[in-house]
DNA sequence: CTCAATAGGTCAAAGATAGTCAGAGAATGA
DNA sequence: TCATTCTCTGACTATCTTTGACCTATTGAG
């Protein structure tokens, strides 16, 4: 297993256990992972970013730490968050998949749900001579759409 | 016999003996058999494609993997004859609409999913400056992409 | 206030995989 | 035989991971 899936691993398990916070030494984590301390930055980067549905704060100097929260906010919320603010009028194949599995993470569409909307915005299910550009608009306007009829339903 | 049905074989049985899904390196495979590793994608691509029922995922970089999974079972027969016959290149939004009706009256999809699926192939949600013939082929790849989805989890 | 010690942050480059595509070669069929 | 389609390869590209050199912020002793 890659090493930043590991360590991606052992801090959603503290996640689990300890409430919705936990408070990390980068050096220490490093260290206990016998890697380089901007490996720890990556693995944040890449999987603890606000779109997959975390914040970070940190502090340097003497007493630094790294702390990391899971974000909860209501499924109608999250939903106009993202319809109203998050997504603009472009939106990349990438990034649809990320917010849509953390749709699911946070319960908001099932599992099946999901998967019918990541297969909707797939490269492959666009697969037309439109330049890219224009895809991804598309994409943004699907994405909204779909959203839009979840929220419909949410409210009953 | 020709290198490529080797190695559609070779991974076909690896899915009869491990259930449902595989996941191989491609380099590894591609020394395996002695060939270009880009042989490998030529025999996904013209053997393990949606189309043929099934579906594959991969990852690049340190830690990269091909993942199979095997998608047509029985029960699906509905699915696969929309996606390979009764589904061409094109297809209009009232076409689509007619469909997913028929599919939520057959139970195959729920209520809501069905919602999800017409909105992302809704003219509002394809509203960008792209020729009306396009958008047809698009939904028609979009339903197709979708419906494979569905059928892939429809085997249990 | 200044400096040293102690944290964490950034970024580019190297390493590890997989993907794409054009063209050569092989098989097939008229 | 000739044209067409199917296979296969290699060069080039794209993406993901990991590290290390250098940078910035905070604290506390002197």
């Amino acid at each position: 297993m890659r090493l930043s899936d590991s360590i991606e691993q052992f801090i959603k398990e503290l996640l689990n256990e300890e409430s919705t916070e936990v408070e990390l030494k980068r050096n220490e984590l490093a260290e206990y992972f016998g890697c380089a301390p901007s490996q720890i930055n990556y693995v944040l980067a890449t999987r603890f970013s606000p779109d997959h549905g975390y914040l970070t704060e940190s502090r340097r100097g003497g007493g630094g730490y790294i702390r990391i929260g899971r974000v909860v906010q209501a499924g109608s919320q999250r939903l106009m968050y993202l319809v109203n603010d998050r997504i603009g009028d472009s939106l990349e194949e990438e990034e649809c998949i990320r917010l849509i599995s953390q749709l699911k993470e946070q319960r908001i569409v099932t599992a099946d749900e999901a998967a019918l909307m990541a297969s909707s915005i797939s490269s492959r299910a666009l697969a037309v001579p439109v330049p890219d550009a224009l895809k991804n608009a598309m994409r943004a306007k699907m994405m909204k759409s779909m959203l839009m009829t979840i929220a419909a339903r949410n409210r009953e």
